[in-house]
DNA sequence: TGAAATGTTGGGGCG
DNA sequence: ACGCCCCAACATTTC
């Protein structure tokens, strides 16, 4: 029997139920459909994920399918082709995944062929997860306790083999697909930052679970340390699974590898994932508009004069440049800065979340669309569980808290690299002697801040004044 | 998973 | 010895 795997966020072998299922069946034909709304970064990364993947098939005497159009209709088509009874998938938690989940099973229903999905992307179904009054949970907090405390998520499935299939289909190549940036070349920093693929995030997990895990709790707040798991993307295309991270971590605990503080924290960091999936299962709606009603009709100015500038990174505060520029070169930023640049883009500036929620979507190897609305919504003070909207971070202060000695700064901001520490977050302050010995001219080498923190501050204060009362 | 303003306390200088 | 002021350090509240 021959079943059809249909991969989406789930290019993996290890622990990934739809493609065991599939095998136990007997052969394999793996398919993947040309996504088309991804981000650039996610392109890059898609390209090289998917090279990897056909090529671990490759190893088992097995073809990775690449098609283009409406996975609906190709996969009824292909299983007419090959004489296929089934098909399997991995559940992808967003509408649009869901969307296409369905649209797959409706139509295979009508042709009286088997259709089978799992979970492969989360610990906990998010339709099956509800508070004592039986409505969805809208704080993280008890959310997730009542996770860890009432479920248990399933041990992770080991992959045992594949047949080798003798008659395949067609595939498109993937060069074709044209995933790749061209001219200009803008990858190369992604590529000497990261591995895709499945290998490379289990090394990845590796090294942080033997090393970098320790010391978790506190280290994870500062940029210039290495104490972040990095797996983000490697989760967003299911290079890796939650499970096994859990698992993973849980064991280390146990055996007294890991502190229970860090191992709980990373766990935490993963339930962030999970509660940002369940919301968007349950409210799917917030990828387009504000959790928080109120924030219809907030008063954005949305300047795109000054949304450039944080694009660019050039907003004359050191660590909101320096994260926009980690995240350009690298496709990724440190978690800690991601809070500070969308805190400064939508309180600094009063431009609109959504704008930075895109800027992220085409830059971020892990751009995901739950993760970005859920984290936008949450700094901009619209989300569920948010942060109040008075949180607005100082830019010079959380600069000078997580980056005391300016080495994040100096790393992605060169232009100030001789500053002293002391003026490093505020450049502006620094007299003309220490300006001219540091080779900065302001407005000329480094810009000049583009709002006035206070001034800001105060705007962005009168600002949710305009929609506070108003319901 | 803030920041700034405001309030409180306590030690030291000094008349 | 005592009260008074100053102000740092910490705590609370307000945004």
């Amino acid at each position: 029997m021959k079943t059809i795997l249909w991969l989406r966020e789930d290019l993996r072998l290890y622990d990934n139920l739809a493609l065991n299922q599939a095998a136990a069946d007997g052969e394999v034909i793996p398919v993947f459909f040309y996504p088309e709304h991804l981000g650039g970064a996610s392109y890059w990364w898609l390209h090289h994920s998917l090279s990897r993947l056909a090529e671990q098939f490759a190893e088992h005497g097995v073809t990775l399918i690449l098609r283009t159009g409406d996975p609906a209709r190709v996969v009824l088509k292909l299983c007419e082709e090959i004489g296929s009874t089934k098909v399997v998938f991995n559940r992808v938690y967003s509408s649009r995944g869901m969307a296409q989940g369905q649209a797959v099973k409706q139509a295979l229903q009508g042709a009286d062929i088997e259709c089978q999905s799992f979970n492969s992307q989360l610990l906990f179904e998010p339709g099956k997860i509800f508070n004592k009054q039986g409505t969805p949970f809208k704080v993280f907090t008890p959310f997730w306790k009542h996770c860890c405390a009432q479920l248990q998520p399933p041990a992770p499935q080991a992959f045992t083999t594949l047949k080798p299939v003798g008659d395949q289909p067609d595939s498109e190549q993937l060069s074709d697909w044209g995933l790749l940036p061209t001219r200009p070349n803008w990858a190369q920093g992604l590529a000497d930052t990261w591995q895709p693929g499945e290998a490379g995030a289990q090394q990845r997990w590796q090294e942080f679970l033997n090393d970098r895990i320790q010391g978790y709790k506190e280290g994870r707040d500062f940029p210039e340390r290495e104490q972040t798991s990095l797996l983000s993307p490697h989760l967003t295309f299911g290079e890796i699974s939650p499970r096994q991270l859990w698992h993973d971590t849980q064991e280390a605990m146990a055996s007294g590898l890991v502190d229970a503080s860090n191992g709980n924290k990373f766990l935490a960091e993963i339930g962030w994932r999970e509660f940002s999936r369940y919301l968007l299962v349950h409210f799917p709606q917030i990828e387009t508009e504000a959790f928080n009603q109120k924030f219809a009709d907030f008063p954005w100015k949305n300047s795109a004069k000054l949304l450039k500038a944080w694009q660019k990174g050039e907003t004359g505060y050191p660590i909101v440049d320096a994260g926009m520029r980690e995240l350009w070169h690298t496709g990724y930023m440190h978690n800690r800065v991601r809070m500070i640049v969308a805190s400064f883009l939508t309180k600094h500036c009063l431009v609109h979340w959504q704008s930075g929620m895109d800027w992220f979507w085409d830059t971020l190897v892990d751009a995901d669309v739950a993760n970005n609305t859920a984290s936008w919504q949450w700094v901009a003070g619209c989300g569920a569980d948010a942060a109040p909207y008075f949180r607005i971070f100082n830019p010079i202060l959380q600069g000078e808290k997580h980056d005391k000695l300016g080495v994040y700064v100096r790393r992605w901001v060169p232009e100030l690299k001789k500053m002293p520490n002391k003026t490093i977050h505020q450049p502006w302050t620094a007299d003309e002697e220490t300006l001219a010995e540091a080779g900065v001219k302001l407005g000329k080498d480094y810009p000049r801040p583009i709002v006035d923190h206070a001034d800001a501050r105060a705007e962005a204060l009168a600002a949710y004044q305009a929609i506070k009362s108003s319901s």
